[in-house]
DNA sequence: AGATCGCCCTGCTTGC
DNA sequence: TGCAAGCAGGGCGATC
């Protein structure tokens, strides 16, 4: 599943392959990839005919291309399944393809938003005073962003009474990180998920955060640079950084530091995996 | 208002 | 063999 890492290369990608085109004709394929966009699929196709498209942004895993009126937003979420394409006009369409947009110029691509489990969309919004599509104007910055700012995050984490992991997933207080990450991060500081947030020291939770930096850039750096084709995303694998996870999917296997068997938890209808050794829950 | 929980979705895996 | 249940999980909205 895309993670931040993986969202970042589909920015460069666009980046590269889709900035500065104008859109021609778009096809709305499923009406759930566009459910953000509440005025519906054509209102979405009309408005995006014609457009100039600028920049690619990220933050957290929300991607969104500023239009050439710079007041309005393409912003998309890839969910869990989902993928931008850059294809060739005329290739065979993929089986999940949601919406097709093309180009009004002669370059011979057109871009794909492709999603099986359509948890992912696109949509238009309003811009805030700062650029941001209004829609996600409530989510935090993200940890490789050059402003975050660390001290508001710890002292959010004092005041809040809620555990470390539901923290680390709460995208009001820190984007980008998911539930892989979280796990990553958390078995390198030596926390158990269920630790509460206002029993972190400022350094512990420093510790923190320059671990959930560590693994979100060495992700990066193992998958960034292999977005150099045609292809925005070539992601569909659930990702290139499997063979580095210390904590994620590990159940039973030897943890990487003590050799103790990892454990999964069943948390929030998800998983939480763990080192019941270097990672002790904390007491009741 | 902060915290919690259920739901959305499809394909693969597991179990009876 | 076939069907059903389980699982994956980000984010939003309802609820307390």
């Amino acid at each position: 599943m895309p993670e931040l890492p993986e969202v970042e290369v589909v920015r460069r990608g666009l980046e590269r392959w889709v900035a500065g085109r104008t859109v021609g004709e778009v096809d709305v394929l499923h009406p759930r990839a566009v459910r953000r966009h509440l005025a519906g699929g054509a209102d979405f196709a009309a408005r995006l005919g014609g457009v100039r498209l600028g920049t690619a942004m990220r933050r957290g895993k929300y991607l969104w291309v500023p239009l050439d009126d710079a007041a309005t937003s393409l912003l998309g979420h890839l969910g869990m399944s989902g993928q931008l394409l850059v294809q060739p006009e005329g290739a065979p369409d993929e089986k999940h393809l949601r919406i097709r947009i093309r180009f009004d110029d002669a370059v011979g691509t057109e871009l794909r938003f492709v999603d099986q489990r359509t948890f992912g969309g696109l949509s238009l919004h309003e811009n805030t005073a700062d650029g941001l599509p209004d829609i996600i104007a409530h989510i935090a910055r993200d940890p490789l962003d050059p402003a975050f700012d660390e001290a508001a995050f710890h002292t959010a984490l004092r005041l809040r009474r809620t555990t470390v992991k539901r923290a680390l997933l709460d995208q009001s207080l820190i984007s980008g990180v998911g539930n892989i990450y979280a796990d990553e991060a958390l078995w390198r500081a030596r926390l158990h998920y269920d630790r509460p947030t206002a029993t972190l020291t400022r350094p512990k939770s420093a510790e923190l955060l320059g671990h959930v930096c560590d693994v979100m850039n060495a992700a990066l750096a193992q998958g960034g640079t292999s977005f150099d084709s045609l292809y925005v995303n070539v992601n569909g694998e659930s990702g290139y950084f499997d063979r580095s996870l210390d904590a994620y999917g590990r159940e039973d296997q030897p943890c990487n530091r003590c050799g103790t068997p990892m454990r999964r938890r069943a948390w929030m209808n998800r998983s939480s995996y763990f080192c019941p050794r270097c990672q002790r829950p904390p007491r009741a």
